[in-house]
DNA sequence: CCGTATCCAAGGTGATACTG
DNA sequence: CAGTATCACCTTGGATACGG
């Protein structure tokens, strides 16, 4: 998302928006953890397109954001559950009015996909 | 935003959404576009940190996507206007709600940026 | 004034194999 | 089950110079 050597004079709130909403399977995380699959094996099996890895790497930098936390149960075999903060819940407007949006208007923006 | 090979299933509103805001400059340009600066030179006047080749592909792909078109008036020096069409007009929420959210939350996301 | 071509650097993503 | 390391690839963004 190149939003990181963006100097101060444009560092403006959507830059700020993007880091949470860019990436390519964030928002959809993000959706998927509100909606209640909040263990990774359920996003992974949600999103068999992606690695782990990809998946992680989002999670990481949800993580360190604030936009998520997650809960470690001791045990095997392992689970983590993953919920939002407030902050996180904040966000979902942001990703409803996009959503909304795009399936609106699908047509003029995906056709000329060349 | 490699938003490209994305599989039908999950090829959700929020996909073709970033598809407009998703670029670096490209909210900023729906911006100032939205705002008066209609002119290339005005933009480029505005964002003296990128290169006007870089502020012309995004203008190209927003106009590819029919969020923006132009005028081109004949004469020299040349003479170009963009403006915003219906569809780039119901896109200014969108920025208008990031933006907002982004200056409400800039201390979690942008201090931990190790 | 406006736009593009070329070359290049850097970041994001994907597949696999591996450890605890 | 959860998470990481390494690899290679593709896309995006950036600097410069040039043509209409």
């Amino acid at each position: 998302m190149y939003l990181k050597k963006i100097p101060d004079e444009h560092d403006c709130g959507i830059s700020v928006a993007l880091k949470i909403v860019g990436g390519k399977w964030k928002a959809w995380i993000i959706n998927c953890i509100s909606k209640g699959m909040i263990r990774p094996s359920q996003l992974h099996r949600e999103l068999t397109v992606t690695s782990p890895r990809v998946i992680n790497i989002h999670l990481r930098e949800l993580e360190k954001y604030g936009i998520i936390d997650k809960i470690v149960h001791p045990g095997l075999p392992l689970k983590v559950e993953y919920f939002l903060t407030e902050t996180g819940k904040s966000v979902l407007p942001i990703i409803d009015i996009m959503e909304r949006w795009g399936d609106n208007h699908r047509q003029p923006v995906n056709e000329p996909d060349n």
